[in-house]
RNA sequence: GUAGGCAUAGCUCAGUUGGUUAGAGCACCAGAUUGUGGUUCUGGGGGUCGUGGGUUCGAACCCCAUUGCUUACCCCA
């Protein structure tokens, strides 16, 4: 049989050992902040039933579902003339009743609907898991990726959005980042400055475009809007409004009076400056916290607070969004119940301490000794002293005897183990055995006792 | 879905106007060194030059097709 050559699906990687390492820093550094604001983890299945994904992240979204094939013969209750109309749409439910989780935020909405009577709220939760977009790969964009949300489900006080911005702040602080801005924004004040230009209808077309306002600039704004049916008229009534500058107070009072006639653009705005209260209270350490009423994320489901985080020290995408949905669950059935949450991109964040050089030394999480035998003998030797170590919690390792020194010095050195110890027929007869400093290159005669406490240390 | 770039050893890449037997570094294996590595030296294994077709006396190089990867757009973390 001829070999295949080896290789992972487009837009997934392997992770090794040192990847793992750093992965688990951040997702540790992240969890951590999260227990500490009252979240309490959970898990849901890789696979959900298709129909619970369909239809929620709209008809782009839905393409992006990577769909899992039925079991055994999946074509013998297809309706044959399906086959033959190649309509691909409808075949696909036929032969396809799961699914690889798009997102966290919908299966949560689905778990909390499933175990409503055993929640207390509200309920704090977060997660840590991948999730799969059957997307184009680029850079800094992957198929496979893990997603860390934190959500709280059945509150709708706006403690909530500050605390989430305070999260934001420590979590990426710890992770060593010194320049990087959490923007928010409010649905109400989107539709505000719909209502604004008579055009409530056409909300997600407006936001859209005004959302690229620093990608594309005005023009590119302008004509996009043009093209979705808004007119010039329409265009410089926003205009002042989307390119506002100042603090996040000056843009606030611009905007009450700009949506003066519109009760939920000022909505909008109370909420927003009552998050801004909340964190003046409580200042945060590193970030940047920014009123950006171009904000919109392309996500309709939003109905309160918008966010997103992105660094200024590296060219990345968004690191990190969230925002506010008042019925999470109405699509499950559960009516009225508010939702608010935030995601952190890890594989983004892995790509930007990389970047900056900041993952911290983790040597020391290996192996810290070696234990090396001349000969089988020593094995024999060898094995009362590994117990000790291991039992002392110093991680150690016996190299399987019958390979020469150089070789399992080789692999010492290869691990990153700090210290070896060799054993050959002088130390059996002495019972002193060699110690040695792989880093300064020293090495002295000592008992095991001796070794464990000296590693220890 | 749209558009560009790339494809040569396990990895990163050279390879001149198309010209004999396709190279380097790293990694791996062995030796110099029978009990000592990370610095040195010597040698060795490794290639259907992505695949298929074409032009040519002759193709890694030119042309066509195809597959894979990648970057950007749309959209998104």
């Amino acid at each position: 049989m001829a070999s295949i050559k080896p290789s992972v699906p487009k837009g997934t990687r392997d992770f090794s050992p040192n990847e793992m390492a750093r992965r688990n820093y951040i997702f540790d550094t992240i969890k951590n902040v999260f227990r500490k604001y009252g979240y309490q983890q959970i898990e849901t299945p890789a696979m959900e039933n298709l129909s619970t994904l369909t239809g929620k992240y709209g008809e782009e979204g839905d393409k992006l579902i990577f769909k899992i094939l039925n079991s055994g013969d999946y074509l013998s209750k297809v309706d044959p003339q399906l086959l033959t109309t190649s309509n691909a749409q409808r075949l696909t439910f036929q032969i396809s009743e799961k699914a690889l989780r798009y997102d966290l935020t919908v299966p949560f909405a689905r778990y909390v609907v499933m175990h409503q009577n055993e929640i207390t709220f509200p309920f704090k939760r977060f997660q840590v898991q991948p999730v799969w977009r059957a997307d184009r790969p680029q850079k800094g964009r992957y198929r496979e990726f893990y997603q860390c949300d934190a959500d709280v489900v059945g509150s709708d006080s706006l403690l909530n959005e500050a605390e989430f911005v305070m999260i934001y702040d420590e979590a990426l602080g710890k992770l060593g980042l010194k320049d990087f801005t959490i923007k928010i924004n409010n649905r109400k004040i989107l539709s505000g400055i719909a209502e604004l230009i008579d055009k409530s209808d056409s909300i997600v077309d407006l936001t859209v475009a005004i959302d690229k306002l620093d990608k594309i600039g005005l023009d590119g704004v302008s004509n996009e809007l043009l093209e979705r049916g808004f007119t010039t008229d329409d265009i410089d009534k926003i205009k002042p409004v989307i390119l506002q500058r100042g603090t996040n107070q000056s843009k606030l009072a611009s905007l009450r009076d700009t949506l003066a006639g519109s009760a939920i653009g000022l909505k909008g705005c109370d909420e927003i400056e009552t998050v801004f209260n909340y964190i003046s209270d409580c200042p945060l350490q590193t970030a940047n916290l920014e009123l950006d009423i171009t904000l919109a994320r392309g996500l309709n489901y939003y109905t309160g607070a918008i966010f997103e985080v992105k660094t200024n020290e590296v060219q990345m995408g968004s690191i990190g969004g969230g925002g506010r949905y008042d019925d999470l669950t109405g699509m499950f059935g559960l009516k009225g119940l508010t939702g608010v949450g935030i995601s952190f991109g890890a594989d983004r964040i892995y790509d930007v301490l990389e970047e900056l050089d900041l993952f911290p030394q983790t040597a020391s999480q290996g192996t810290k000794v070696l234990i090396c035998c001349f000969d089988a003998d020593g094995e024999k030797f060898a094995l009362p002293l590994l117990k000790k170590l291991r039992n002392s919690n110093i991680p150690a390792e016996l190299y399987p005897a019958g390979a020469k020194i150089k070789k399992q010095l080789d692999y010492a050195n290869a691990k990153q183990v700090p210290y070896v110890v060799m054993i050959g027929s002088d130390e059996i007869q002495s019972g002193l055995m060699t110690l040695k400093d792989m880093i300064s290159g020293g090495q002295e005669k000592v008992s095991g006792q001796e070794i464990v406490e000296k590693l220890r240390a």
